[in-house]
DNA sequence: CATAAGGATTCCAGTAGATGGAAGGTCAAG
DNA sequence: CTTGACCTTCCATCTACTGGAATCCTTATG
């Protein structure tokens, strides 16, 4: 198969699929002039990558996930291992955003947001650190 | 003041503060022998820029936002506008999260995680297109 | 056979937002 | 004068691609 066959087959981009093979995420063959030639196999690995991605999963997981998928003598609690770290992370990140979200939701809430110049969220991203707290801490 | 002050100030690494002159959010003035020396008014842009982008804000909304800052002149709408913008972004970041986060753990719990190489996840992003609709579509 | 379109190839550069490190200038203390 | 802490610039690196240029290969058509 050329690589547009396996840009349309899974949906990533020819540009990622060759930065993929670049990276040694994959190794497809070559043909005599030059072209890559790749196999049902790389076609496959190249949709559990797009799959994988899609989930959020670093290249790096995507390679370590690629090969216990290889390895049939894998433990699956490797793979859960990963997949644990992972879902750590993204619960994370879901926690900061919220964090912004609510913030920014309330921030804009207060803004009247017409003409007038006057606005709560520059105050906000303004603000000394308040005057209250620090003139009389004790 | 020198730029370990900042730093210390602000909470931003003495880097980032440099980065930040570099792509002109900031311009403080120079001592003779070379040394940046900051003013309150550097100082707390940066403590704005900060909080800008603690909550999420691009470097480029932020420079909008500075220069919405100090523009006494501003529409509060033109500030909102901006927030709002990036409050969407922000949903739609947790709205992809939260559905990676839903399907990562639905296959976390679907895995047994010890030594057999049994695995869902892998499974999951091994899966080709389901049989049943390629074999016998018409 | 010439040619032109459409894929394929490589390589270089750029994106966001810093961060790490090297090489070197400056300053205050002893 | 030296030491060490601080400052400077500049270049490289990170993630995961993406865009574009220049060139080569294939296929169809006149």
């Amino acid at each position: 198969m050329n690589i547009s066959d396996v840009a349309a087959g899974t949906g990533l981009p020819a540009k990622t699929i060759r930065y993929y093979e670049d990276i040694g995420l994959i190794s497809p063959a070559r043909r005599d002039n030059g072209y890559r030639d790749f196999s049902d196999t790389d076609m496959h690995n190249l949709a559990f990558l797009g799959r994988a991605r899609s989930l959020g999963f670093s290249i790096e997981e995507c390679r370590a996930l690629l090969a216990l998928y290889a390895d049939r003598d894998r433990s699956s609690a490797e793979v859960r291992a990963i997949a644990q770290e992972h879902l750590q992370r993204i619960e994370a990140k879901i926690a900061g955003l919220v964090a912004m979200r609510d913030t920014l939701a309330g921030l804009i809430t207060a803004c009247h947001g017409d003409a007038r110049p006057d606005c709560p969220i520059l105050a906000d991203l303004a603000a000394e650190p308040v005057g209250g707290a620090t003139t009389d801490p004790d």
